[in-house]
Order: structure tokens, then sequence, then C-alpha cells
DNA sequence: CCGCGGAGTGTTTTT
DNA sequence: CACTCCGCGG
């Protein structure tokens, strides 16, 4: 192994890696063998005779713990020990053992955004904040306030004036509601995702569990810290203080989670809160070709905040011009990135080497519909997780109810989508419930009782009695899952006309279900380490085999390389979101994306962009991204316009001149009647 | 009090 | 375009 090491690394990485104690900060560039380095240090602390359960690594997504510890097994097969996980996952895990010193108990639920807002807007009712005489913020809204000002530790009011200034006047109300909030998750036992990292704060930094925690954990390694938020930063302090072994990892130039509260300063401090911190520096770039770091290099340049970086190929090859495409709407674009793709395909670059990527998952749409046309599979990352969708999110409620009782949200649910309940008798319902101290109690006392009108009492029977079965004999997760659905199945199909599309996803949830022990532990799993959107079944005859090209947002793609990366919509209002224009700070981080974006390619890149926008319903002009419109980019691409590329694969119809018109309305309208 | 239909609104990124 | 909110009829 050791002969290996040395081999395999130059000489920082070698550093990186074989730097056993003491506190390390990697500052490593894109594509400079980062995850390389992790794996190796995994592997060589292994190696070295380090117990594999005393290493935690904690990393950005769930994807990226599992690709370095499954790297790291390969040299050594002890290594799938390691912890790892995400700073929730982690919280999580953590929690649930120890909850119970903060007065908690262990079997909390955990609230995702949605259920969030749901209570934000059940504590707003309560204290009468929501006032039909003026305008108030909606529920999603006093939630992201709240979060925000959770992760980035500073108060309501500052947070209004810097996102909703027009909402400043109701900053002490909030404030009053963000405490409700609060107590009213403690009261109910609920967790939200927000909670999970600040009560593993509380816990490290108030109680004596960081002594165990410490000893348990005496290599601490963090990837990605420079998207780590405050509270973060501190449960990483925390945890190696008392042993000081702790190797963080980042780049300050791919920071691009500010939204939620990341901060560079992190990453910038960390050298001065641990004693002879080693800063090593990883810079040669063994990913992309040098005309691509140059666009990458061209765009760090442009930006205020400088980052000393320039990135260096040691590839030593030019490679080919990135080039700049224009079309004249999405479905040109999409046209012309499958005939591409193809091309490439038969190349020798195999689909599964090339990916898509995109600022935000909607714009990717039309593309999905022309590679389900040409039967090219493709697996979509980020966006809205199916968990998150409205069936699912049903389905999943009506399990909650089974494995805590005392759920009300679920309840409020479950309940509301019984023909002749509403919203108030939910409500009271829901009280009732959660008195009782059994489910079987609340199908006895709550759900028995005949006071209610004709259709809801045959409803609520037939609720009654799906939860009997579902609960009265130890049901495994998949065989509850069974049930749920055919109790479900009716209502979806009365709730949704697009019901049999949804279906998808159910039977996706239901293949997950089925893998689980138990319940709890599926419904934990399930908010905080979410599956993604299955791959989509295309009927792929001639290309059975075919792994799926990656569509996928900038944020999920970080940290992935291909060899031809496609990076659509690069127009002003997407890359950069229309959501950062009056910002600079928001501004700069739009660019950092743009960054990471162009340096996930390692041989080809292509930017494209079309110019016939739709905002909400209206067609509008795209104006060219204001990253790429400066000179000193526009230099480095080649540039094409859509008549120039775009092949015979698109429609090319003319407009029908001489043919006889034969129609007027009414006979149109006769033959439109007809079928 | 439920549920339906019409009007209005705002639209990112993730755990 | 999809989701939420509001007002009305049953």
């Amino acid at each position: 192994m050791h002969d290996d090491i040395k081999s395999k690394l130059n000489p920082s990485q070698y550093e990186a890696v074989t730097t056993v104690d003491g506190a390390v900060l990697v500052i490593a560039g894109a594509g400079s063998g980062k995850t390389r380095a992790i794996e190796y240090r995994v592997a060589h602390l292994v190696e070295k005779g380090i117990d594999p359960k005393s290493i935690l690594l904690l990393t950005f997504t769930r994807k990226a713990a599992h690709e370095m510890l499954s790297r790291a097994s390969r040299h050594d097969p002890r290594c799938k020990d390691v912890e790892g996980g995400t700073f929730h996952s982690f919280a999580f895990k953590v929690l649930k053992k120890y909850a119970h010193i903060l007065g908690l108990s262990g079997s909390f639920s955990i609230l995702d955004e949605s259920d969030a807002s749901e209570a934000v807007h059940r504590c707003g009712s309560k204290l009468d904040f929501f006032d039909k005489e003026r305008k108030t913020p909606k529920k999603d809204t006093l939630r992201s306030i709240i979060s925000m000002s959770v992760n980035k530790g500073l108060s309501v009011s500052d947070i209004l004036d810097k996102e909703y200034p027009h909402f400043t006047y109701l900053a002490s109300e909030i404030e009053k509601l963000r405490k409700e909030y609060a107590a009213y998750k403690i009261q109910k036992n609920y967790l939200d995702y927000d909670d999970l990292l600040v009560f593993l704060r509380i816990l490290l930094g108030k109680t004596d569990v960081h002594k165990k925690l410490s000893a348990k954990y005496r290599y601490i390694m963090v990837d990605e810290y420079q998207d780590t938020n405050i509270i973060q930063g501190d449960i990483a302090y925390l945890l190696a203080k008392d042993h000081g072994n702790i190797m963080a990892v980042g780049d300050d130039a791919q920071s691009i989670y500010g939204f939620r509260g990341s901060s560079h300063k992190n990453i910038m401090d960390f050298p001065g809160k641990f004693k002879n911190c080693k800063v090593i520096k990883l810079e040669d770039n063994y990913r992309s070709t040098q005309s691509i770091l140059d666009i990458a290099n061209t765009v760090l340049e442009n930006m205020n905040n400088k980052y000393s970086k320039c990135l260096k190929s040691v590839r030593h090859e030019e490679g080919a011009r990135p080039s700049l495409n224009f079309f004249k709407n999405a479905y040109d674009e999409a046209g012309w990135i499958v005939s591409r793709i193809k091309e490439l395909r038969d190349e020798g670059i195999d689909t599964h080497h090339q990916a898509v990527l995109f600022r935000a998952a909607y714009i990717s749409i039309p593309l999905q519909a022309e590679l389900s046309r040409h039967g090219i599979p493709y697996q979509v990352f980020g966006g809205l997780k199916f968990y998150e969708t409205a069936h699912v999110k049903d389905l999943i409620a009506h399990m909650k109810v089974i494995s805590n009782h005392r759920d009300e949200i679920a309840w409020h649910r479950v309940l509301t989508h019984i023909e002749g309940i509403g919203p108030k008798t939910a409500d009271r319902l829901t009280e009732e419930i959660i008195g009782k101290s059994s489910l079987a109690e609340v199908i006895d006392k709550v759900l028995a009782p005949s006071d209610r009108p004709e259709k809801a009492l045959k409803n609520t029977k037939r609720l009654a009695s799906f939860l009997k079965s579902a609960s009265s004999f130890k049901v495994g997760p998949g065989t509850l899952y069974d049930l749920t659905f055919d109790y479900y199945f009716p209502i979806m199909q009365g709730k949704f006309d697009d019901w049999h599309i949804r279906l998808n996803d159910l039977e996706a949830l239901r293949q997950i279900s089925s893998r689980y022990e138990s319940l709890a532990e599926l419904l934990g799993d399930f908010a905080i380490e979410p599956p993604d959107r299955g791959v989509l079944k295309v009927e792929a005859k001639s290309h059975e085999d075919e792994k799926p090209i990656v569509l996928s947002t900038i944020h999920s793609a970080k940290g992935l390389e291909w060899d031809t990366v496609f990076l659509i919509g690069l127009v002003d209002g997407v890359l950069p979101s229309a959501f950062a224009l009056n910002d600079a700070e928001s501004i700069e981080e739009e660019s950092r994306l743009l960054y990471v974006a162009v340096t996930r390619a390692k041989d080809r890149l292509f930017l494209s962009l079309c110019h016939e926008g739709m905002r909400g319903g209206i067609s509008q002009f795209n104006k060219i991204s204001r990253f790429i419109d400066s000179s000193n980019i526009l230099a480095r691409l080649d540039q094409n316009l859509s008549e120039e590329v775009s092949d015979g694969d698109s429609f090319d119809l003319d407009d029908g001149d001489g043919i006889n018109i034969s129609y007027d309305k009414d006979s149109l309208l006769k033959d439109v009647l007809e079928f």
C-alpha cells in the first residue's frame, strides 16, 4: 500500500494523506484530486491500524460519502466500517441516542420542509398572526425566514431587512412566531432539518456528550468545508477540539450554498481555531483540458472577490475549444443536444460519461421529453424530489400515523383526505387523537363514534379498518406499504387526474419500503437521506444495457466529473438566477456556480442558450448571461448560431403556402366535435 | 362546515 | 403553469 500511495499521488496529496495527527486544512482547487486524497487517507489510516469505526467522514451528500468509502474499501475492505454521512444524518443518529439528555424523546419525528411550513402555519394561526386586514407572508416564506435566521445566526429583523424589506414592520411578530414554532416542535417532539444541527450543537457544547463522541471518533474529516454554515462549523470544532485530529477539505471558489447560510468564513477561520494547523494546497488540475480551465479561470478573474487560484492542467493538452451555441427555442436546443449525444456515443463516448447541467431543474424539461422520444435513458438529479410530491407525501403520512400516533401533522393530512371531513373537523379530531395513549384507542374512541354525516362515516370506517389491519399484527414496511396503497389508491384517483403517471413514484416507494426492516428506520431515512428520483424507464431497444445519461442541477453535480458536459440555460434570469440580480453577493455566488459547472468537464464543454423564454405564460426574449457576455470569455469560445448547428432531426415545415384554405371556423368546429 | 371553482400570484439551489 | 387563497352554494 505504501508504495502504492507514493506512486499514485503528487507531493501535496501525499502530504495530506500521510499527515495523521493534528489539524489539517486542504485547499483543493477543482479537479485537483481531492476525492482521491480523501480516499487514500482513509485507507492509509486504516492500514496503520486505526480502528475504522473511530474515523468519521462528514460530507455534503450521501452520494459523496458512499463514493469515497467504497473507493477506499477497494484498497482495504475494512474501510467500509468507517462512519460516513452528512452532517444531518450524523446529527440524526447521535440525537436518536442522546436526545433524552436534552429532555427530548429519542423517538422524535422529522419535519421536512412542507411539514415545517404546516407547523409554522399552525403556530401562526394560534397567535392570530394571519390577519386578513393586512398582507402577511405565506407560510412557506415564514418558514424560510425563520430557517435563514437560524442558519445564518442572524435575527429575524436582519433577515427581513435583507431579503424581505417590505415585511420589516412585522419583525417583532415574526420573532414571536419563531419562538412559538420552536416551543411547538419541542412540545410535539418534532425536529426540522435545522433542529438536527442546532440540537447537536447544544448537545456537544453544553453537555458532556462531546467527551464521549471525541473518544469514539478520534479522526474527523470534513469534505466541502466551504459549504458548511456556522452551526456545522461549530459542530466540527466541538467534535475535534479534545484531540485536535481533524482534516477539513474545501475550495473557497466553489462555495455555492450561501443561500442556506454557508459561510466561506469557516474555511478562512479554520487555521485559527486549531493549534499548529497545517495548510496544504492542491493546485494541479488532473481533470480538464487547458481550454476548459481557461474558461474557468476567466470566470474567477471576472469576479469581484479575487480568488488566488489559477488552475493549471497537468494533462498537457489544449483540447477542443468549448463552444457557445445559440438556439431559437428550447426544443431546437434539446434536439441539437440529443443528436450531439448520439454522435458522441457513436464515437465511443458512452452516455454515462456525458452529462447535462443546469441552474434550475425546470430548464431540463424539454430535454427530458426529447431524450424519451429518442429512447435514451436518463436520470435526473436535483430539483423536486419525488418524496416532496403530493401523492408520495400522502402515502407516507398514512404510514407515519401508524409509526407515531401523536403525529398531528400526519393525522391532519390523513383526515382531510376523507370525503366529508375538512380542515375544521380534522383539527378537532386531531386534538382528540393526540390525547389518546395508543393507536388502538384512537381507532376505538375517536374514529368509531358516529356523530358525523353519512359519507364521512363510511370513509372513516374504511380508514379505521385499514389502520387496524396495518397495526394489529407485526407487518414489515413492505406489507404496510401494500395495505396503505390499497387504502389510498381510490383517494388518489379522486384527487389527481394524472394519477396513472403518479403511480410510477409510488412503485418506487414500494420498492424502497420493501428493503427496510423497520418502519421507524424507513421514515427516518426518508426524511434525511432521501432517495433520488428513480431512473426514468425508457424502452431502450437498441441500447439495452446503456447506462442512463445524467441530467443534474449544478448543485447536485458538485464533486462529480464527466468527459462531456453540456451546460444549458446560459441566460440572464437563469444563470444568474433572476432571484439573485439585486444583490452583489448573490451574483458572486451565481458566478461561482458557473465555475463549478464548467470545471465538471474533462474533455468537451458545450454551453448553450435559447432566446425564446417563457415567464409566467408570457414569452419573452432571453438575453445571454452576463457572465458569458464579456469579451474575455467570448474570445475563448467557438460560437454557433442555431441555423449552422441544427440538423435534419428537428421538424422542418414550411408555412403552408400554396395549400388551399378549405376551412372556416364553423366547419372546423364541426369536424372537431365529430371526434 | 365542506368542497368546488375562479382569481391571483410568483417561479432556485438542499438537508 | 401550478399552486394557494378566497368566496359562495349546498
